[in-house]
DNA sequence: TCTGGGGTCCTAGGACCC
DNA sequence: TCTGGGGTCCTAGGACCC
C-alpha cells in the first residue's frame, strides 16, 4: 500500500507560516522574475486566478480583492520541505520524495486502520511544520494520485484523507475523472485517447494493455494497469543519480553587451559548480545557452547553445566558468536585446571513479583545486550569502532577477528569526 | 513594461558489431 | 519458394512531471 501525501497550496501555505493574518486571505506566489503565478491559496482559486498565467494578465482582473502577491522565495520553500519530509519518516522508513511538496510513503506494513493512518500523518504534519497536507491511500502509486485527489476535494468524507479500499463507488469514482487529470496524462495524450474512445479513468482502467502498449507504449499500458490495481511504479528509495545539472535565468531587464552576459553566465556556472559537488559528481560536457524574448514580436528572435567537451570530468567552477565564457563567445550576436540564458552540465559521473587516459593533456582536478571549492562552498554555505566568487561573476549583475515582494527566511536566518513574548 | 526553472523517461532510426 | 539472428550505442524528438 502506498500513502501519498501531498502538501496543500505549498508555497502559499508556507508564506503563511510566520503570517498568520494571511489565513484566509488570497495569497499568489510568482515565479522568478515575477512572472508568472506559480502558488494560489484556496481562496485565490475561488477568485479564478489561473496557474502558470503572467501575472501583468491576471492582476487587472483581481484588482481591489485583496490579494496577497509574493515572489518566490526557494530558501523558505526549501526548509519547509525538509521540515515535513522529516516529520513523515515518524510513520514509514521507505518513503520516496517526489517533488519539493510531495511524498510517496510505504504503508504496507502497517498493522491497523489506514484512514487513521492518514488522519495521524496530517494532524501532526500540521502541527510540527505548520503546513496542511492531504494523504490519498491505495495500492498503487497512480490510485494513491487519484485518492489524493479526492482526499483534496473533501469527497472522502474523512477530512484531508482517503483510503482507496473505503472509496463507497470506486467505480464511478474513476468515471468521473477526466483522461488528462491521471498522473502521467497531460492535453496531448488525452487528445489521442478521446479520439481512440477513452474519456475517462474508469474506461483507461478497463482497457485491453496490450492496446494501451500498442497506442502509447509501455508507458500508457502501465497507467492502464495501476488504474485497475496493479502496481507497475515502485517506490525509488534511492534517489537516482543526477544526469544532468542545470543553472538557468530569465534577467530582470533585457541585456545587450557581452560583458554583461559574461557576468550571468560566470555566475549560472559557478552555481551549476555548487550543485555539482553537493552530488558528489564530475561533469565532462558544458552547454552554454541564450535567447531573446519569445515574445518580442518587433524583435529579431534569436536562441543559440553550444556544447563544450573536455578531455576529463571535473568539479572544478573555474573551469566550468571558464567553459561557459568561451562557449557564450562563440554564439553571442552584437545588437540583440537577450532575455534568458544557461548552463548546462552533461556527462556526468561519479567523483570517486576516474577513467585513465593514455594520451592526455589535460591534468585531473588535482588535490589542491578540491581543498579550494571545499573552502569556497563552506564560506559560501548560508543561503545567498556569497563571500567568494569569480570575478568574471562581478564583471556585471545587471542579469538579476525582479524579486520585488520577497519575504524573508524566518527560519533560516539569523537576523530574521521570530522573536516570543512570553 | 511585464511571459519560470529544472528535470525524467521512452521510442524510433541510424550506424555499427559478430 | 526460401536471402540470418541478435545485439549495442547514440541522437533527436516527443511527452510528461512539479
Amino acid at each position: 500500500m502506498f500513502a501519498l501525501v501531498d502538501c496543500n497550496n505549498f508555497y502559499a501555505s508556507c508564506e503563511r507560516v510566520f503570517q498568520p493574518a494571511l489565513e484566509g486571505r488570497p495569497i499568489v506566489v510568482l515565479s522568478n522574475n515575477d512572472g508568472c503565478v506559480v502558488a494560489r491559496s484556496a481562496e485565490a482559486k475561488a477568485l479564478g486566478i489561473p496557474m502558470g498565467k503572467p501575472w501583468f494578465k491576471v492582476a487587472p482582473a483581481v484588482r481591489g480583492a485583496g490579494v496577497v502577491v509574493f515572489s518566490s522565495n526557494y530558501a523558505l520553500y526549501g526548509e519547509f520541505s525538509r521540515r515535513v519530509m522529516q516529520t513523515l519518516t515518524q510513520f514509514s522508513p521507505r518513503l520516496e520524495v517526489y517533488s519539493i511538496d510531495e511524498c510517496f510513503l510505504d504503508v504496507g506494513g502497517h498493522r491497523g486502520d489506514l484512514t487513521a493512518l492518514g488522519q495521524a500523518i496530517a494532524r501532526t504534519v500540521r502541527r510540527w511544520t505548520g503546513i496542511p497536507v492531504s494523504v490519498g491511500i491505495a495500492p498503487t502509486k497512480t490510485l494513491a494520485k487519484v485518492a489524493n485527489r479526492l482526499a483534496k476535494k473533501g469527497q472522502a468524507g474523512q477530512g484531508p484523507v482517503c483510503h482507496w479500499g473505503e472509496v463507497a463507488a470506486p467505480r464511478e469514482a474513476l468515471a468521473a475523472l477526466a483522461v488528462e487529470d491521471i498522473w502521467g496524462i497531460a492535453a496531448r495524450w488525452g487528445g489521442r485517447l478521446r479520439q481512440a474512445g477513452v474519456a475517462t479513468a474508469l474506461a483507461l482502467a478497463e482497457a485491453d494493455p496490450s492496446w494501451l502498449r500498442r497506442l502509447g507504449g509501455v508507458v500508457l499500458e502501465r497507467i492502464g494497469r495501476e488504474l485497475a490495481g496493479c502496481s507497475c511504479l515502485p517506490l525509488e528509495l534511492v534517489p537516482p543519480a543526477k544526469k544532468q545539472i542545470m543553472v538557468s535565468r530569465s534577467f530582470g531587464e533585457r541585456l545587450s553587451s557581452l560583458t554583461d552576459l559574461q557576468g550571468a553566465v560566470a555566475a549560472f556556472a559557478a552555481r551549476a559548480g555548487v550543485k555539482l559537488r553537493r552530488e558528489r559528481l564530475r561533469a565532462q560536457a558544458v552547454t552554454v545557452f541564450v535567447q531573446t524574448s519569445p515574445f518580442a514580436d518587433a524583435e529579431p528572435w534569436y536562441a543559440n547553445g553550444v556544447t563544450l567537451v573536455l578531455e576529463r570530468p571535473t568539479q572544478d567552477s573555474g573551469r566550468l566558468v571558464q567553459c561557459a565564457q568561451e562557449g557564450l563567445t562563440r554564439i553571442f550576436r552584437p545588437g540583440l536585446r537577450y532575455q534568458k540564458a544557461g548552463v548546462l552540465l552533461m556527462d556526468l559521473t561519479p567523483a570517486g571513479a576516474e577513467q585513465g587516459l593514455l594520451f592526455a593533456s589535460q591534468t585531473p582536478d588535482s588535490p589542491a583545486t578540491m581543498r579550494l571549492m571545499t573552502c569556497v562552498d563552506t564560506l559560501n554555505r548560508e543561503p545567498a550569502r556569497r563571500v567568494v566568487c569569480h570575478a568574471r561573476e562581478l564583471v556585471s549583475t545587471r542579469w538579476q532577477m525582479r524579486q520585488q515582494r520577497k519575504s524573508v527566511n524566518r527560519p533560516t536566518d539569523w537576523a530574521h528569526l521570530p522573536v516570543v513574548h512570553a
